[in-house]
DNA sequence: GAGTCGTGGTT
DNA sequence: TAACCAAGACT
């Protein structure tokens, strides 16, 4: 089954003269980046980060707002950001609260603190240019393995396993007859990497279209196969789509300091959106009713730095 | 490895 | 409608 694999990416794109790819009467599962690929350049969506003009900090940028985050909510502030700050140095150059009221109701504010971090980071320690290898990115606030990984391949266009939740589940589902649900591990990044185009170029271009093709077609919810645009391969359906048997932990909401951080949070920022630089702690009593939970949260949001005491008030950092 | 960290649209 | 969940990172 390995050998199968190995064969397959030893020679991903077929050359466009000659007769098409006879296909092999049974080869077992297959992932077949090739013809994902093709389904991309046809099928994948304009995004303003994919555009070629996009740097890698608009790259950067769009990467850290995707964080479990759909892209429809990521586009409006995605593009304030940029025209605001189109380059690393730009956003360094202004206080973190800047960062935390333009991120809006993205939601997990703290990439925003990290966000402006890492622009710092870049403008000292890289001259203001993102940098291009995994170390380095790594390095960076916010930048994970996903992340890292996807500035290489989308900016940078570099052969890199890209893995994110849709990639792991498009992998899964067609190499191993799963769909658990699980986040994305070294080992996948492993399998996807032995699967990938030698040239990086087109590696890239590979990834790009195996993560579309797991928002878009194969995707968690409700997977269209029945118009799948891939040729036979797919252990998942063949095995009957067979559904976890781990059902994940539904995650609590109501009552959860979460959603306390939120409302204070979003006290402070709709005041700083009206011009009012700084909230008396009285005022905050209305975000949440009991008092130690809620105090409780407020320290949090001051140790994460989302919030600065100030007196008998809090403000955003550096407003 | 399990917990934590926002938000709002979808089913 | 309450549950589910959408391009993870960090501790």
């Amino acid at each position: 089954m390995t050998s199968d694999f190995a064969a397959v990416a030893a020679h991903p794109v077929p050359p466009d003269t000659g007769p098409p790819n006879p296909v092999p009467p049974d080869t077992g599962p297959q992932l077949n980046l090739p013809a994902i690929t093709r389904w991309f350049r046809r099928h994948g969506r304009e995004l303003p980060w994919r555009h070629p003009d996009a740097g890698a900090w608009a790259v950067l940028v769009s990467e850290v707002m995707l964080q479990q985050t759909p892209v429809a909510r990521v586009l409006e502030p995605y593009s304030s950001w940029m025209q605001r700050w189109p380059t690393p140095d730009a956003l360094a150059a202004e206080p973190a609260g800047a960062a935390v009221q333009a991120w809006g109701r993205l939601g997990y504010p703290r990439r925003a603190l990290r966000l402006h971090a890492a622009a710092a980071a870049i403008t000292e320690r890289h001259a203001g240019v993102v940098p291009a290898t995994l170390d380095e990115l790594l390095a960076l606030p916010g930048v994970g393995e996903y992340t890292a990984r996807a500035v290489l391949a989308f900016a940078y266009r570099r052969r890199a396993a890209v893995v994110d939740t849709n990639v792991r589940r498009v992998l899964q589902r067609r190499l191993h007859g799963n769909d658990d649900g699980r986040p994305a591990t070294a080992a996948d990044r492993a399998e996807l990497l032995a699967l990938l185009p030698a040239q990086h170029e087109r590696a890239a271009t590979a990834s790009a279209a195996i993560m579309e093709f797991g928002a878009l077609v194969c995707t968690a919810r409700q997977p269209d196969c029945g118009h799948c645009p891939l040729p036979a391969g797919c252990l998942w359906l063949a095995t009957g789509r067979p559904t976890a048997t781990t059902p994940r932990r539904t995650q609590a909401w109501a009552g959860t300091d979460r959603q306390v951080r939120g409302r204070l949070l979003a006290i402070v920022r709709d005041a700083a959106d009206r011009g009012v630089g700084q909230v008396l702690l009285p005022e905050l009593e209305s975000a949440w009713g009991e008092p130690v939970q809620r105090e409780r949260c407020l320290q949090s949001l001051l140790a994460d730095g989302l919030l600065v005491r100030s007196g008998p008030a809090v403000r955003l950092p550096g407003h």
